[in-house]
DNA sequence: CGTTTTGTAAAACGATCGTTTTACACTTCG
DNA sequence: CGAAGTGTAAAACGATCGTTTTACAAAACG
């Protein structure tokens, strides 16, 4: 395993359970079990290496997310939740820190979130035809899951699941 | 106004804006236009001024959202986006940033969302009788609107009310 | 073999953090 | 009047932050 790949996969989970701002330079490179220098080496700086982790997140996130259909799409939600942890979108949370969202994280949430749309609509339109409302909807429905995962754990997943369900059978009969 | 409104109203706009580690005691007390002494006598702490920031949230929260539909309580959701900007769940926020997120905080989370969850079963049963599945389906619509009218607007939380009504519809028919 | 590269360990940098302290002004009220 | 209470302004505290630097070990490669 190369440097980048064993300091971002450290990192990652770390900024995941602590917080960005709450993860000191000695707490990564003590995860990662690198040294300071070798850190800065590779990532430049705290926000070179949060720019890196968000972009290995959304690589995981797009080979994980393999979803076929919708309902597809919430069973890999659920998979998610139940392997990594319930602790919510983590590219809204480097926005919501404002500290380390710099233009580099702005513009990989927009990425990530833009990606994450455009898979939605492809999966609605393939199920229900071209429909922006119910595809926003299903993103919703989506974006609250994990969110509310935090606190209600797996029956968030479960019940945004049924309601997709529900919402995507009401539009094909329509 | 007293000290402590005085503080925390202008805490809680710089804890939102800023976010709650990156908002130090020098941009809060400026913010606030009080001395660092002032507002350590009042709360002793940044941990203990975050605390009572998220109880005037939550106070401000349930005294906005006087719903008794839950189509008012996604309207009642709107208002709040146009007038204080979609920047998601603060409760939320503050849990994820991890550093800050002590016993109090987390039992303020825990306390908002309950008392959320409380308000959804109620509009729920009022309209559709006891349904706990179609009450955390509206819950999760809730929470998506809130985290994805960050990057969606007030669209998310559009869909979200549209959600819910076809949803509740759905369920009273059945 | 000698140089370059890539890594570690650890000290040190200035800056900023949350917090405390010193010194002083202005009410309030017995 | 005089004491207590509450406020401001500003310096200073030790701790920690992100970052740089110094010194050195081991492998890679011409």
């Amino acid at each position: 395993m190369d440097m980048r790949t064993k300091i971002t996969a450290a990192s990652e989970r770390v900024f995941d359970e602590t917080g960005f701002a709450a993860s000191g330079m000695d707490l990564l490179t003590s995860a990662a079990g690198v040294s300071t220098r070798t850190l800065y080496k590779h990532f430049g700086s705290k926000q070179g290496l949060v720019a890196a982790v968000l972009a290995r997140r959304h690589a995981r996130f797009e080979s994980d997310l393999v979803a076929e259909s919708v309902d597809g799409l919430f069973a890999a939600l659920a998979v998610w939740v139940d392997t990594e942890g319930p602790r919510g979108c983590l590219f809204l949370r480097a926005r919501g820190e404002g500290g380390i969202a710099d233009t580099a994280v702005l513009a990989a949430v927009d990425g990530h979130k833009q990606a994450l749309r455009a898979l939605v609509d492809r999966l609605v339109a393939a199920e229900a035809g071209e429909n922006a409302l119910l595809a926003e909807q299903i993103a919703v429905l989506y974006e609250g899951a994990t969110a509310a995962a935090v606190y209600r754990g797996r029956r968030a997943v479960e019940a945004a699941r049924e309601a997709a369900a529900t919402l995507m059978a009401q539009a094909r009969s329509a």
